[in-house]
RNA sequence: GCGCCUGUAGCUCAGUUGGAUAGAGCGGCAGCCUUCUAAGCUGCGGGUCAGGGGUUCGAAUCCCUUCAGGCGCGCCA
């Protein structure tokens, strides 16, 4: 909406210096003036044509100010401060078209392109923490982000089923708890928080004798052998957990479109082809001196030696990194290789799971991989080894594709002091946080946040309602819990460590996921009133439309009205922005804005609706929150954060 | 040693490509429920934007530098 608008000022914009400056004018920028009453849109194009021109920039501003005025769309042009040229638009047209906009979302214009996210990625060896929670929202909010701005979307969650990890795990049932694979299936309950404790042990063994690790590296090596026991029950290890993982963020709403296998990377031989690849292309060198004498490495950076990054060792095997530049190269669908693929699952609503698989696959996979864009949401630890990853593909000639390869890179969550101590785990006095450490099983379970969340939400919705119908009050309390876990794992930057608290985070006042829903709740409510009393909100709405909406929007309540309306038109400004940045919490705060500004206005009793002093303010009013309840619902879906009936 | 991130109100954080009087939540204080849901609203108090220098009509934002904290840099994954 807002968007469109300014592409068409734009043009405006340029014609007017055009024609009154005789100078093109390639950037034409909008800025929002601090107050509305100093206009809607501010343009600071006399600040910069002022060097050009070599003249006042206050008397640039009152000749495009003129020469704007009468353009269509601009109710006022007016010169504020040093040189701004404030706009004002037509206000009634404005509102009209909000609302025409939000009422009728446009059939999804044509695709901006493919692109690849992948997220979540977590272990398939213990249950999901708070750290994973964070990936996951992070990467499923921006995924729908990106889908809502008209991209196409492969969401794809690696999992390294045939790692240290999940070998460790491995280790501990068959050294320490002495279980065979049918042992291991009779487990029931939840089992990835079964092999939570079992992990931490293994931590135990193997610090106890440097030997115990021997057990893992020949674990490992069975693993990754395949078609022996070992792999067997390191295979069912790792799907099990999965089916755990998938419930949990399932929990929030979060869902993938392929699984994509280690072991099928493994033994699809992806490697072998992206190395025939590198060496071809003379991306990497085999080393014949030095101290990496017999290895293959990747030049990084102008440097000597030391900023090699070796990609094959001397004894042939290949490290890490080089797994994932194949991963990253047949993404971007220059890995002349692929899966086979089978449906996983497919949801009630018709989303279907898909699977990678190395032996005969399924007929009707979509086509995964080949994206434009690649989104790696990978916590800021792997900086290093993503930049590996993307300068290879750039040493392969791919200078476009490395461009589109992207490290979704965000900071890591913490516990507080408080939070550490309540879980049992001692902390000195002067620590500002706690490390959460998987091997020491330190951390807060994905699920038992959710559960404590869930407890909160009940005790609250009873009080609240005690006559609702339990199922009901289960629903709200259910989406009252992920809306604060969510709001939660959003609102603060990506690149800012979470210092996670308990007590804060079971907040449901204040800058909270409960707050924004419930103003929605407040307005949807009032719809539900006015049918009590006799109205038809489809007639009080096409009555709206009669009504002069410019007048309505001018005066005391009209620019209240009007500053919301025009914060709403937003948001997908926002939207832009948080693609650009990669930051979603930028919605986050809009939608809280947008919720806050709400709160505001429906508050005063000579606002309301249902108690109008006419029919026409009622029309009005009533359009305003329905335009309201609509750009909120769209925002609210955006950051997966679900819309209780009541609350 | 090299690279990256961070430093803004008592606490947790926003602050768009440099732009108008630096904002919000929490906490504190004072108010608002016979009026559409008080998970709400209103008001008050709270700032050397880590320090210094520079660029600019204009700097929390860009450059240099100092200090403080965190992370990364392996023939681990």
């Amino acid at each position: 909406m807002i968007l469109d608008l300014q592409r068409r000022l734009a043009s405006a914009v340029r014609l007017a210096a055009q024609t009154a400056f005789d100078i093109p004018l390639d950037d034409v920028t909008f800025q929002y003036p601090p107050r509305v009453d100093l206009g809607d849109l501010a343009l600071t194009a006399p600040f910069d044509l002022a060097k050009a021109l070599r003249r006042k920039p206050r008397e640039i501003a009152e000749q495009l100010a003129r020469e704007l005025g009468s353009a269509p769309e601009i109710q006022r042009a007016e010169v504020a401060g040093g040189g701004y040229v404030n706009l004002f638009l037509d206000r009634g047209a404005f509102a009209g078209s909000l609302h025409e906009a939000l009422a009728q979302p446009r059939a999804s214009s044509e695709s901006r392109g493919h692109v690849v996210v992948e997220h979540t990625s977590i272990n398939p060896n213990k249950a999901a923490h708070i750290g994973h929670l964070r990936n996951a929202c992070l990467g499923d909010t921006f995924v729908r982000v990106l889908r809502h701005r008209a991209f196409d979307v492969g969401v794809q969650n690696y999992i390294d089923d045939t790692g240290v990890q999940v070998a460790d795990v491995v280790v501990g049932f068959l050294h320490l708890e002495k279980k065979d694979l049918p042992e291991v299936e009779r487990i029931d309950g939840r089992f990835d928080h079964y092999c939570w404790d079992l992990y931490a042990k293994v931590g135990d063994f193997y610090a106890a004798d440097p030997d115990h690790k021997d057990r893992q590296a020949e674990t490992l090596h069975a693993i990754e052998e395949g078609d022996n026991d070992t792999a067997r029950l390191g295979a069912h290890v790792a799907a099990r957990i999965v089916d755990r993982h998938l419930a949990t963020m399932g929990r929030l709403g979060i869902r993938y479109d392929l699984l994509a296998h280690e072991s099928d990377i493994l033994r699809l031989h992806f490697w072998n082809r992206a190395f025939e690849l590198l060496k071809e292309r003379g991306a990497i060198r085999h080393e014949t001196e030095g101290k990496n004498t017999g290895c293959w490495v990747l030049p990084m950076g102008d440097g000597g030696e030391d900023q090699n990054k070796i990609i094959v060792r001397s004894n042939g095997t290949v490290t890490y990194t080089g797994k994932d530049i194949a991963y990253q190269l047949w993404k971007l669908g220059r890995l002349d290789r692929d899966f086979f693929y089978r449906r996983y699952r497919t949801d009630g609503d018709g989303h279907e799971l898909w699977t990678t698989t190395s032996d005969e696959g399924e007929p009707g996979a979509p086509a995964f991989g080949h994206a434009e864009a690649v989104y790696n949401v990978i916590d800021v630890g792997q900086s290093y080894t993503q930049g590996v990853v993307k300068a290879a593909v750039a040493a392969l000639g791919y200078e476009a594709e490395a461009e589109g390869s992207h490290h979704l890179a965000y900071e890591k969550v913490v516990l507080s002091p408080a939070t550490a101590r309540a879980l049992g785990y001692e902390v000195s006095g002067d620590e500002s946080s706690v490390k959460v450490s998987g091997r020491k099983g330190l951390g807060v379970k994905a699920d038992d946040l959710l559960d404590a969340l869930l407890a909160k939400a009940r005790a609250e919705v009873d009080a609240r309602d005690p006559e609702r119908d339990p199922a009901a009050r289960e629903a709200t309390a259910t989406a009252v819990a992920t809306g604060a876990l969510r709001y939660f794992m959003l609102r603060f930057s990506r690149n800012r460590i979470i210092t996670f608290d308990m007590e804060e985070a079971l907040a449901f006042t204040g800058e909270t996921g409960p707050y924004v829903q419930n103003a929605v709740v407040r307005a949807r409510n009032i719809f539900g009133k006015l049918e009590a009393q006799g109205h038809r909100v489809e007639d009080l709405l096409a009555c709206a439309r009669k009504i002069d909406l410019g007048r309505a929007l001018s005066g005391g309540e009209g620019d209240e009205v009007w500053s919301l309306l025009l914060l709403m038109s937003r948001t997908e400004e926002v939207e832009e922005q948080a693609i650009r940045t990669q930051d979603v919490a930028l919605l986050a705060k809009h939608a809280f804005a947008v919720a806050q500004a709400f709160h505001s206005y429906y508050q005063k009793p000579q606002h309301s609706v249902l108690h109008a002093e006419s029919d026409d303010l009622r029309a009005f009013r009533t359009l305003v929150v329905d335009s309201f309840v609509r750009q909120m619902i769209v925002l609210l879906d955006l950051l997966g954060i679900p819309v209780p009936e009541r609350m």
